[in-house]
DNA sequence: CGTAGTCTTGAACCGCGTCAAGCTTGGTGG
DNA sequence: CCACCAAGCTTGACGCGGTTCAAGACTACG
């Protein structure tokens, strides 16, 4: 299986099957995930086959090579996708927030390592009925497809940091980009002074952007000094003003036309 | 719209519309394209939309930010996606081969720089009727989502490559999908000796590997003096020994279990 | 309190970027 | 046919940003 990294996974407890059953119409992700496009006539079909499962922080949700039998949406909590190389060298590869999706149709092996970093709830399907639902419900996959697209786009976004990006601007881009989906998940826009709380330790952070976790540390210490942000705690950053943290990232002032 | 790179892009010539009309069953991308997974009954309605397009060496397919007003398929030559910050710092995103899908539909404005680095011919068509086939026929949607979930993989990879790998570790793993990606277009697999042209500069392999060009130039030096690869003029490279290519760059053995 | 996990800070090192000079190749025109 | 030039590439010297190695601080939890 090759070498790992150093880091701790907590590889302890299975996931926990959820009893309970959401109602999709109740589910907080159910205009954002991956059914947002079903119409409520559609719904029983997913209800049928759907199952929740929860997971502690450091637990591993799959590792990468091994069979996995679901695919899934993340309906609470944050989970990271990363590959390693043979000697452990990490990169992280997906940040799956509420509403992401997890897993791909078609390939019964996991790709990457998905772990959980908070406590994540996730609405399972088994692969091979989400499959045949697939090919019936247009709405199903033309949403899996536009969500797909978005990530696409994220990756090349994040290309753009990991290849041409100094260590500053990485941690700049990063806080603001945790910013807006957080902005969004609370359907407010960001800007202005607003608080948000990092969802990554230090270490997962540097594994996001490249770096290691003494130069994230330092980078968010210079940001501090310069004003650009103040800490709470060590996980809670407050903005004092969203427009110099986007300065900072090296970006385009407004983000840009991606809608 | 903000400062440009360095580089020369020849915006010289309008792309040519080319008259010709080559029909489906005769084209070299036929089964790896966005239509593969149509029957032959569907091709009459691509028939209809469909038009082709070339453009030159260095010539502008579109700009970022720019209208677009058809997506299209690679069905000869070379084309990069790239993505600069305002100072000029490049980032290459997309490398399109032969088959490789152009656009997203559902967007009229172009995300990146698209530009021909060896002539380029495209099969286009327009965004509308393309949208309306991706709502009526599965095979067509179907075969997008798969593309895109490639191309998704295929950026992962790309950022391990960016966020970890060292100069001559990339250099390497370049050289080595490109040999895989030929070997493919030949329906060969890669392994022993075998020669391979480089389709980009060395400044485009620096946008593509996030480094220089003067360490792009370095490192092919000193996997030449290393006897891992061979130069004929500068952009033909043999391999005398692929795996041990493979082993410079970085990955596992193998190149891994995603099929 | 003591310990483990997480984070910060310092000092030394080094890989890659920067700046600069020169080479190779192919095309153009005298 | 050769002189000239531009584009692409190579190579060297040097400096800096980020890594490495190491020590210590903070916090949560027993």
């Amino acid at each position: 299986m090759s070498a790992q990294t150093l880091t701790q996974i907590k590889s302890s407890g299975r996931p926990a099957d959820v009893p309970v059953k959401l109602r999709c119409e109740d589910c907080p992700i159910r205009y954002r995930a991956v059914c947002a496009d079903c119409e409520d006539a559609e719904l029983p079909r997913l209800e049928e086959i759907k199952f929740y499962r929860s997971y502690e922080p450091g637990q591993a949700i799959v590792w990468g090579g091994d069979h996995m039998d679901f695919v899934a949406s993340v309906v609470t909590g944050v989970a990271t996708l990363t590959q390693t190389l043979e000697d452990g060298r990490t990169q992280m590869v997906g940040l799956l927030l509420p509403s992401d999706f997890l897993g791909r149709p078609g390939r019964d092996k996991a790709a990457y390592n998905a772990v959980a970093t908070t406590k994540v709830v996730l609405c399972c399907f088994r692969r091979k009925p989400f499959n045949d639902m697939l090919r019936d419900m247009p709405h199903l996959s033309h949403r899996l497809l536009e969500m797909t697209l978005d990530e696409l786009d994220a990756a090349r976004e994040w290309m753009l940091l990991l290849g041409r990006k100094t260590a500053r601007e990485k941690i700049a881009s990063f806080i603001a980009i945790v910013a807006r989906r957080e902005a969004a998940l609370e359907k407010r826009h960001p800007g202005g002074r607003m608080q948000v709380e990092l969802p990554l330790t230090r270490e997962a952070m540097a594994d996001y952007l490249g770096l290691t976790l003494e130069t994230v540390s330092r980078q968010v210490s210079a940001l501090k000094r310069g004003g650009i942000i103040e800490l709470v705690g060590k996980r809670n950053v407050v903005l004092p003003d969203f427009d110099r943290l986007v300065e900072e990232s090296g970006d385009d002032s407004d983000g840009g036309w991606i809608s």
